[in-house]
DNA sequence: CGTGCAGTTGACGACACTCAACCCTGGTGG
DNA sequence: CCACCAGGGTTGAGTGTCGTCAACTGCACG
């Protein structure tokens, strides 16, 4: 890909909008491209930490494997977002989480110098760093907030977060392939208890999945609820 | 309490530890001290965000109500922590969470525009607000992975990562008055079951509890708990 | 001396987890 | 061409952890 198409991509990614040209270059110095297969590993938690990366297509989740050997989906990476970034302050820092792809997916990998060299002394690349943090963290505090909540709401909480973070979609089709065990891992139920969960929805004429990719169909009712109770 | 004191004691925080006093200064621009009692809330959640603060006595609890009217806890704010700052960032943001005192407190508070004019304007401070945050964050993450262990493991991985976060203590005494409530609130579970849990761990020699002071007396079984199972 | 907060205990029940099948699809190799 | 397998989805039965409700104690405070 040539560098000035690049940068026309970056410019519509928030952390990049209000960047020239010239301000752009050293921040992507030495980048190279990598293509990344379904279900492989990008960054894998617990290794060092060399690199870090910029989404440009496809999405990866990041999780983390939990002491009983199952996973927990703490995030999902979409194009535009940077993965790995927050690590590259602490020396010799090791992945807090995995990132792996769903979805063939394409990311632009930048070493740890180039952080410590560019994005580091830049005050504005900091601030936004931080802003894509705080919608981040405000993420998993809700989540936090909601653990209490039957299963069925905090399922329609990700779902409704989803389809927030992706406002440019068609409305009601999840951006993302999804399949039942990964939104299970990302709520913290088992497959099956979500798969009864989504089958109830469905037959409730609330959503309904072809292939991996969920659409819903009454975003309303979704989001009712969240306020009071059960499919009645 | 005069400047010079003030600089002293923020010298010894991370946040500012790097920072020459000229460089303070436009930090701490039309600072005010408050002290704030026990149970008060410092920021509410929801409130619009006008000003950020710094903690430099006593502690705070990061709260969300949740959607069933209880509290969820999501952070212990420590002298040194900064509360507020990052919503800073959005005009017209609201807190996303309430910080409540626990026990007599005092911070310094900032306003939005010192933030935008010297905070934000400063690569270094940014890069070590992203580093507080990283931590946060993580901390977040490692309890999200936790979440479907048994409630026994969950409070000693609590009160393990608190006294972590503490080298400075006599290495067994939690440096926060916490009631069992709070715990619930911090883990996600109800007062019952957390005292039932902590009665148990209490028989068994493990931990000692004073007037709301926690006094751990087996670390190491306290850790065993988070490997294998069972107080046997 | 009442009120509110913290801690405690017991009985009961429910939501969700576990385990164990089973179906369907697509891909791979003999 | 068919057998086999892996990954995803589904269903049912049994179980357990934890939440809910309720009642009670002790203490501090105004």
């Amino acid at each position: 890909m040539e560098t000035a198409q690049l940068i026309k991509i970056l410019h519509g990614y928030p952390l990049f909008r209000d960047l020239s040209e010239k301000e752009l270059a050293p921040l992507l110095e030495g980048h190279r491209f990598k293509n990344v297969r379904h279900r492989d590993k990008l960054f894998t938690a617990g290794e060092a930490a060399e690199n870090f990366a910029l989404v440009l297509t496809g999405a990866f989740k990041l999780v983390r494997p939990t002491p009983r050997g199952e996973d927990a989906i703490m995030y999902f990476s979409l194009p535009g977002d940077v993965i790995g970034a927050l690590v590259m302050l602490k020396p010799n820092g090791t992945y807090p989480v995995s990132s792996v792809a769903m979805g063939p997916s394409t990311v632009i990998l930048l070493s740890r110098a180039v952080y410590k060299n560019a994005w580091m002394s830049s005050a504005t690349v900091q601030a936004k760093l931080n802003s894509l943090l705080y919608v981040r963290m405000c993420i998993l505090q809700d989540e936090k907030a909601n653990a209490k909540l039957p299963l069925q709401q905090r399922i329609a909480a990700l779902l409704l977060k989803i389809l927030d973070r992706y406002p440019e979609s068609d409305d009601s089709k999840l951006p993302i392939p999804l399949t039942r065990q990964e939104i299970a891992d990302a709520v913290g139920a088992s497959v099956e208890s979500v798969i009864r969960c989504m089958s109830e929805m469905s037959q409730a004429g609330i959503l309904r999945t072809e292939d991996k990719h969920i659409e819903i169909l009454r975003t309303d009712r979704i989001a009712a609820l969240l306020k009071d109770d059960s499919l009645s």
